[in-house]
DNA sequence: TTGGCAATTAAGAATAAATATTAATTAAAA
DNA sequence: TTTTAATTAATATTTATTCTTAATTGCCAA
């Protein structure tokens, strides 16, 4: 587990290996979503650093979290909400989806990872990766059933 | 393996047994999300049927998408694309989604569907299904690849 | 079989998310 | 300090989806 500033570093790093200037906005943006848990949209974090950064604009948002996409800092998760949500954390993972809320909540399955491909696969391309998607009723959604209101 | 007949038999079934109106459009719209193997959005359904119902109105194709929906008689597809998709297909199975063209393609793994789920999962609410989508690059995007133009 | 009513539809307007355009301003890096 | 890239603001565009309204149609009952 990297600590923060060593995060930080490698973002850094990243940025300056791909020829990106470090400005202010970058490095709030990258750090809000590193702090953040809840799989924010681009306009939940331009919300959320509204009172860090008041001048920052939408477009910012939308165009920085672009670009940490393809330098691969950034990934946009699959949701079947069209509002794309965004995420920084890049180790594999998997999510489980509440199909009351659509809170997503990430977990790990090595086993699942280590595990091969199924025979149905063969020869339908190039393999990049594989994720899972688990859904069903989170135990926030199911405790706010048993005590409505 | 159930006979078209059969399956539309079903179709109609649910409906009534929903109090649904058995349109036209409804039908249509149903047999070419059946018939297809290409998981369309709602526009794409819309500009196939054309040609067969020239007054149907897009607004239609996503009203009776959502209702089949909620009938459970066709899903949503998660992908990556803001434009939701759909497909007839209910049973189990899973996605090779190509990071290229979009294209989805259906896939079945038993020994992941009768595996369990792990640890990590253990305690987060009631869990009613689990999915893969598997990425890279499909066939016809590699011999694009080789052959250009 | 037909008449009536409620459900459904068509058409176009409206909304919302995401992106693009421009020109002026600001800030990072050499 | 100078150069160059990035950001801003304001506005426009695009695309997906939903809403509104009026007209139409499926279905049931007579």
């Amino acid at each position: 587990m990297d600590t923060e500033q060593q995060v930080m570093d490698h973002f850094e790093a990243t940025c300056r290996s791909h020829g990106l200037k470090l400005t202010h906005q970058r490095l709030e943006i990258y750090r809000a979503l590193l702090q953040s848990a809840e799989h924010p949209s681009a306009e939940s974090l331009h919300k959320q650093l509204e009172t860090r950064l008041p001048t920052l604009s939408l477009d910012t948002v939308y165009r920085t979290l672009a670009t940490f996409e393809q330098l691969g800092l950034v990934k946009r998760v699959e949701t079947m909400s069209s509002q794309a949500r965004f995420e920084a954390k890049i180790e594999q993972h998997h999510h489980f989806f509440c199909d009351q809320c659509r809170q997503l909540i990430d977990f790990t399955w090595h086993s699942f990872d280590s595990m091969g491909l199924p025979e149905a696969l063969m020869g339908v391309g190039t393999i990049r990766g594989k994720n899972v998607v688990v859904h069903g009723v989170c135990n926030d959604c199911l405790e706010k059933k048993k005590k409505p209101e």
